[in-house]
RNA sequence: GUCCCCAUCGUCUAGCCUGGUCCAGGACGACGGCCUUUCACGCCGUUAACAGGGGUUCAAAUCCCCUUGGGGACGCCA
């Protein structure tokens, strides 16, 4: 049997890293068995639900790289299917009407717990025989006794006693489906055969099954992966820095660190750590998903992020810089000259943010470069001064204008004045980058360029 | 409060199912060194963990129980 898997987003907040790492582990189960992936945006709540939002989770979707087959399903399209279900429940005397208010319910809740039991709905209305009217809900008619057991293709067997759920609500009173009811119908008729969440979902699985139950529906496998927790073990939020993955994106990630990063927080396969995108579609297993939370490490994207960088293919990279070297008002420069500084820059990035932040050294117009003031005031001193003058006269001279024989044409100046080396590269540093790290001196004027170089050194 | 789940270096994890090969391996980080014109890269090394307590067994990180700690869920949200 082919396998079906499902990622269900709700429009009500951008697709944070733990939604997009049970979708990246959707997809993998799919795609590597050359199965389908179908996208659902639960939208069932159409007060909290933005379509804004739904844009930006394709989007990064998108990104990352999964793809989905054919057209996202829309919840909020599928009402009349969804009360369908809910009628033939009704007809079947497995769900009934009930008239309390929200307030009742809430009072019956703060009743139990009081009594150190589980806050529930009482069934009060069970047995009334009510009609449909005003206010009223629909609800399941859940099993008393016994217990129901979800058996987790990830966490193992886990069982719940029935008497724990209770009679949950399936149609509002303004006649919407609630989220357990669209999840059924719609896992069913959409044909999931493995339904991959976040472990928030597990105490939502029993209901569901019990919905399942009393449809006479055959039951999708289930699978619950953990939490992605912050820095302090709490659940990952806002305080936590960044937790969307646009935010990634527009730190300067690349879409293979961030599909890395994610995969190995929970997965493993052995001590590998770098993965392709098809290294993963081979590789990957649930049997080996973890079954605890794991902390997100930023440190470790960054590492994952800098050796996608280093391995990124100049072309590529001149087009995932494009946007970061904008939005630092640098113009734009030819390919060729691009491709003579980006490999130097590529292993002294760790985002593209850095990389972008780095290029303004070639990028900048000669008269435009910003000059670090406590650089200059070190090392652009008097006494230097005539020495780099000089070497500008040598430089000038140099052919061709190569790091290699820029540097011979330097040391043999040094030599004639009895200078070290140490003496002048960094004052030369400065003068052509307007600061005390950068590449290569001699490779930093050749990618540079004559032209350009010596204009830099004249200004000081 | 009630229910459910989880527990190996600071972090991600291997090992656990099928006890001995584990005085616990890899990676990130941190620290130190090499390289070196700066900053990086790279290379080498160091640091650091089986939550605690009981069992079972010749033998337990691995199996069982308890405790503690952590997380999640208890909506006419999803």
């Amino acid at each position: 049997m082919s396998v079906i898997t499902r990622f269900a987003p709700s429009p009500t907040g951008h697709l944070h890293i733990g939604g997009a790492r049970t979708a990246i582990f959707s997809w993998l189960l799919a795609r590597q068995s050359g199965g389908t992936f179908l996208l659902r945006i639960e939208d069932t709540d159409t007060v909290r639900s933005d379509a804004s939002m739904t844009e930006g989770i394709l989007a990064s979707m998108t990104w990352l790289g999964l793809d989905w087959d054919g057209e996202p399903i829309y919840q909020s399209q599928r009402f009349d299917i969804y009360n369908d279900y809910i009628d033939t429940l009704m007809a079947t005397g497995n769900a009934y009407w009930c008239s309390c208010t929200p307030d009742e319910v809430e009072a019956m809740r703060e009743k139990a717990r009081a009594e150190g039991r589980k806050p529930k709905y009482d069934g009060c209305c069970r047995e009334r025989g009510l009609g449909p009217g005003p206010g009223r809900v629909v609800r399941l008619r859940a099993p008393l006794a016994g217990a129901t057991l979800v058996n987790d293709f990830i966490k193992g067997p886990i069982s719940f006693e029935n008497t724990e759920l209770d009679d949950m609500v399936l149609r509002r009173s303004d006649n919407t489906p609630t989220y357990n009811l669209a999840v059924v119908v719609d896992d069913s008729t959409m044909g999931v055969t493995h339904v991959i969440r976040g472990d928030d979902h597990v105490n939502n699985t029993p209901r569901q099954i019990l919905i399942y139950n009393a449809l006479g529906l055959p039951l999708p496998a289930f699978g619950h992966v953990p939490m992605i927790l912050g820095a302090d073990k709490k659940k990952l939020s806002k305080r936590h820095g960044a937790t969307a993955v646009f935010e990634y994106q527009s730190e300067g990630i690349l879409p293979e660190a961030m599909l890395n990063c994610l995969v190995r927080l929970g997965w493993s396969h052995g001590d590998q750590e770098l993965f392709t995108r098809e290294e993963l579609l081979k590789s990957f297993s649930i049997d080996h998903l973890g079954i605890s939370a794991s902390v997100f490490d930023r440190e470790k994207l960054l590492w994952l992020n800098q050796h996608y960088i280093k391995e990124c293919p100049l072309e590529r990279l001149r087009a995932l810089l494009a946007p970061f070297l904008a939005a630092r008002n640098l113009p734009e420069a030819s390919a060729g000259y691009m491709d003579g500084f980006l490999p130097m820059l590529q292993p002294r990035s760790r985002t593209l943010v850095e990389l972008a932040e780095q290029a303004e050294i070639f990028l900048a117009p000669d008269d435009a470069l910003p000059m670090d003031p406590a650089a200059v005031a070190k090392f652009l001193t008097a006494e230097v001064k005539p020495h780099l003058a000089a070497l500008a006269e040598i430089f000038a001279t140099v052919t061709p204008f190569a790091h290699a024989e820029l540097e011979a044409a330097a040391k043999a100046y040094l030599e004639t004045n009895e200078l070290k080396f140490k003496a002048i590269a960094q004052p030369l540093r400065v003068a052509l980058t307007g600061r005390t790290a950068s590449p290569g001196l001699f490779e930093t004027m050749e990618a540079l360029g004559k032209e350009k170089a010596l204009a830099r050194l004249a200004r000081v």
